[in-house]
DNA sequence: CGGCTGTGTGTCTTTAGAACACTTTCAAAT
DNA sequence: ATTTGAAAGTGTTCTAAAGACACACAGCCG
């Protein structure tokens, strides 16, 4: 194998999903590929891989670095090889010329996408980009390159997921209360679900531990604190349940 | 975009599956890198891809190149990108280093699976293999390079897929009886499938017409035979049947 | 004409999904 | 102290689909 280099032709993208118990984040850098600001320079993280690493570790580097966290949720959407996938728009290509030594070089591009605790960081200022945030997903209508579609591809991903494997508590506090499972799904299936039926559901599954804890504070009917019961969780991420349609 | 020559980095591989009424089978050529013959030296095929197409096209072209056919079903796996993923085996090493111009270069690939009638054609050998011939899925435990990964993640796939997509139909003759059908579901999920609910599920889809023609020549009472009908097979497959669990 | 082989059909039971409304608990305001 | 607002929590009914299950039929072959 050869020596620790960057490869031209292959990158990693992420599409970070973060969730504040009220909605959907996405964490995207500003590329600065237009002059003025507009969604149109946002993008999603990534990096080109270098060829000792895995497409996994490169997607795991990338989150690390912007982050600071390891040890997160992180599943492959696929590949993204359109030749023309970073040049399609005079934007892109004018910022490309500026900033790449090979410009014309045709990249594929590996997306991931991956789910964290929002509130455990801050996402810094990295080697990618000059600044780095979170924008609520549903207010995102474009985004520079293709990663637009990446997004989109991503979310119904994680629909699909997390249908079958109970993957969703990577987005929620260690402690939560079943409202704020019951809303995650909501936002993730963009409508809205019966509470009865859902509490009915996800309680059958016997992954979720009441803690026989109370919120506090808050001005109105405090809720039980769940956490999700580690043996039943692995069992079932392995598993798979066999359907859990909403 | 660069003039029309091979990236040494990416390629694609195709896991083609086909179907001959009894059993499923996949595509597979001889990549002649093991002296004597055996499972571990064959190989589903795969090129480098063109600088100025897209992956999809790539994978056609494969495709094309090895079936003659076109307008195949064909659907993307999913990137595999392990540094040494061609080189983890000393009989696949040996191999690479007698062929490629590069040897050592790391190369990831982008995985496909497509769905074709088997009678439709005989596999040519081609620049890409000596041999080229179908294997039964069920007796393959072994394959060069990290292509058993890739065919079963291919497989997994395929039945995820058609459980929630009409797409059993491209691996079927234009004339099919429902036994046969059914027989090709109990082939992706290596498992028993009860006939009377298998007919009365796949009958409510309304995606079927009866042909009014029946099977001639067989020992015993003949099948009705099927085609299935274009404007409701096109509805769902554009929408998804919800849920078609087995 | 009898035997073999795969076709074709119906019912019952069980399980899961969907729809739906009122009472409870706490904090904050008056 | 009492009221008010806000979300928590809880059951039943209806409907749809899944799963289990057994026997008669049609054609070919000898």
């Amino acid at each position: 194998m050869s020596k620790k280099e960057l490869n031209p032709n292959v990158s990693v993208d992420c599409v970070i999903f973060g969730f504040d118990l009220e909605q959907l984040y996405v964490l995207l850098i500003d590329s600065g590929s237009t002059p003025s600001y507009s969604q149109a320079r946002m993008a999603v993280p990534g990096d080109l891989i270098y060829d000792t690493e895995t497409l996994d570790e490169a997607a795991r580097r990338v989150l690390k670095e912007l982050t600071g966290i390891e040890n997160i949720y992180l599943e492959q959407i696929g590949a993204f090889g359109d030749p023309n996938r970073i040049g399609k728009k005079a934007s892109d290509r004018k910022w490309l010329e500026s900033i790449r030594a090979m410009p014309e070089a045709r990249v594929i591009t590996v997306a991931y996408y991956s789910l964290v605790r929002m509130p455990n960081f801050n996402p810094k200022a990295s080697s990618f980009a000059k600044s780095a945030g979170w924008a609520p997903v549903k207010e995102v209508h474009d985004l520079a390159f293709d990663h637009y579609e990446i997004l989109q591809s991503g979310l119904e991903q994680l629909q699909r997921k997390i249908k079958i494997q109970p993957i969703g508590f990577n987005l929620l506090p260690e402690k939560f209360t079943l409202s704020q499972l019951h809303k995650l799904y909501e936002c993730i299936y963009k409508k809205e679900l019966d509470k009865r039926n859902f509490r009915r559901k996800i309680l059958n599954l016997n992954i979720l531990t009441n803690l026989d804890e109370k919120q506090i504070g808050v001005p109105h009917k405090p809720s039980q604190l769940f956490k999700f019961d580690e043996e039943n969780y692995k069992k079932l991420s392995k598993e798979g349940f066999d359907n859990f349609g909403f």
